[in-house]
DNA sequence: CTGAAAGCGCTTACAG
DNA sequence: CTGAAAGCGCTTACAG
């Protein structure tokens, strides 16, 4: 391995202590325009940059985030990624990525961002082990849960709000004159998926319409083969509300396949506004998650956190809204 | 911010130094089946875990891999990234994931990299700035270039054998009849577009034909647009073929708005075999790139050069592999 | 096999 | 404003 530069050498270059050298890179501290320019040359010509290991190593806090992610085939979360690590850069964080295939994030997915004493930690489509949420608590690394919620609210979560958009889904189905309604939902147990058939449900019932239900796993393949089933088996509804687009996209598919004609013979409905559901083939009527605000949200009550821990736990929702294209 | 508990806490507790309970947690040190027992025990009652930072700093070498990515919102990415993470957990190494806006990588995107110390860097569909090849020479910092490569060959790269990959799709399209054919490019200066576009038409000669091409930018939005501006002014030809699979399914899109029967009256073909190629809405003919052996290959060297630096450079090729679908 | 001690590259009271 | 020194939590020769 190459010998690093560090402060030292720079202190020795420049003919000042190491101490100024430090207080050079640290903000806030406290030097005068001559030393931080010997230092500055100094540094350039030696090709010195801060470690920063050993910078987090004697602050005790670093300044990186965790992000776990299951589902990161579906393109929301590409998109979630990326503004996260944006936003998080422009502040001054580094991103350490976690994949999982866990529905339930377990103790080994996370136990690497302990051991790097990371600042926070969201985690995104995923809930948590109890081993898990013991180990936030007892290290105190700020935790939020990104469009998921757990039932012990004992964590932060930032969602869009589902049952609010769900009700005003099924009233927009109502109101084009739908009655035999099928709701598709997303992977059993995930928040999302029993929030959205929750107000889905309410919203209906109070329009005397019987919610049929079928449940699927919130993939593209969940979808087309669920509509296959449809067709074959319980006839055509109204309408479909399928719990989010990347399902609705098998659903559209599959309708097609049997010359299904859409949104005459029968609507589709999707939830998150993902890139595709705009495109001609598809043009998806869907419910827009407000990304930008949900991260926004999201970093700050981190930042506030990692400023001063309190555990202070909510559940946000954040509206959204409903984009009408050609499938209703 | 908590107190952390460290090897110093346990070997107090356990009745050890701290040097024994250092060597129960570091790979390959000897400590007796007695010692190691205690320091266990000790370790869990108390909840301590080594503090990675310290490690990397006293070794001079962390576990941790950068990971630069541009194109997230090609869904081959995202597989990519996926891949990546699943591998090197495997091996102990953990993910710092940098989003970049930048076709040409700046020293910004990366500096922080190298404050971290990261054991290996992999950019992905990204070339590099001067500035940024400086710095992996420099601090000798092991470098992959993943599906792209740069003209100075000074790193290496692993990409797809797209020469190959291109000549074999243009025989194939002449063999289907195709004597009327048009390219549709990817970002301009991308190894990968160039070197697709040298294989067709290197191809194309052989046939006696001439190549038209159009350029366009690797989206969806790119392709779509272009398809439409084709069949509104050239006229349609005998066949595509389109630099990447996301770029196609907008082709694909354009052509059917305006009710252009596929394969008959013009053929498509991709690249990538993205998931989304083998819906039953697009079902598009494309090349498939073998993800798992460009992985396999980075990784491998990657360990190697972290091992022992030496700076070796290759331009790596893997083969991949036609499937054909149904716009051919 | 084990412990005492040095040292990784920083930040940060503490004097001056 | 600046320097000398302690210390963050580890690994690793060095003795024993």
């Amino acid at each position: 391995m190459q010998k690093l530069i560090t402060a030292m050498d720079v202190a020795k270059h420049a003919g000042v202590s190491q101490s100024s050298v430090s207080r050079v890179y640290f903000e806030g501290a406290t030097v005068s325009a001559k030393t931080r320019e010997k230092v500055l040359a100094a540094a350039k010509e030696l090709g010195y940059r801060p470690n920063e290991l050993a910078r987090s190593l004697i602050t005790n806090r670093t300044k990186i985030i965790g992000i776990v992610m299951k589902g990161i085939q579906n393109p929301f979360y590409p998109q979630v990624l990326k503004q996260f690590t944006t936003t998080f850069k422009s502040l001054g964080y580094s991103i350490m990525f976690v994949y999982t295939n866990n529905d339930e994030i377990q103790k080994e997915d996370i136990d690497i961002l302990f051991n790097y004493n990371v600042a926070g930690v969201i985690i995104t489509d995923a809930s948590l082990s109890l081993n898990a949420i013991e180990d936030f608590k007892r290290y105190k690394i700020p935790l939020v849960l990104f469009n998921r919620k757990i039932a012990s609210n004992d964590f932060y979560s930032v969602c869009c709000n589902n049952l609010e958009a769900s009700k005003e889904i099924a009233q927009f189905l109502v109101d084009k004159g739908s009655s035999d309604i099928i709701y598709i939902a997303g992977n059993q147990n995930t928040s999302t998926s029993k929030e959205r058939e929750q107000g889905f449900t309410e919203a209906l019932t109070k329009n005397n319409i019987a919610l049929k239900r079928i449940g699927s796993d919130y993939t593209y393949e969940g979808g087309y083969k669920i509509a296959q089933q449809v067709i074959n088996e319980n006839g055509i509804p109204d309408s479909f509300f399928v719990a989010n687009d990347i399902m609705a996209l098998g659903v559209l598919d599959a309708l097609r396949e049997s010359s299904i004609a859409i949104p005459e013979a029968t609507k589709v409905i999707g939830f998150d506004n993902i890139e595709m559901a705009s495109w001609p083939t598809y043009s998806l009527t869907t419910w827009a998650q407000p990304i930008n605000e949900m991260v926004n949200q999201t970093v700050s009550y981190l930042m506030s956190e990692i400023e001063e821990y309190t555990g202070f736990a909510d559940n946000i929702e954040v509206n959204g809204i409903l984009i009408e294209r050609k499938t209703t």
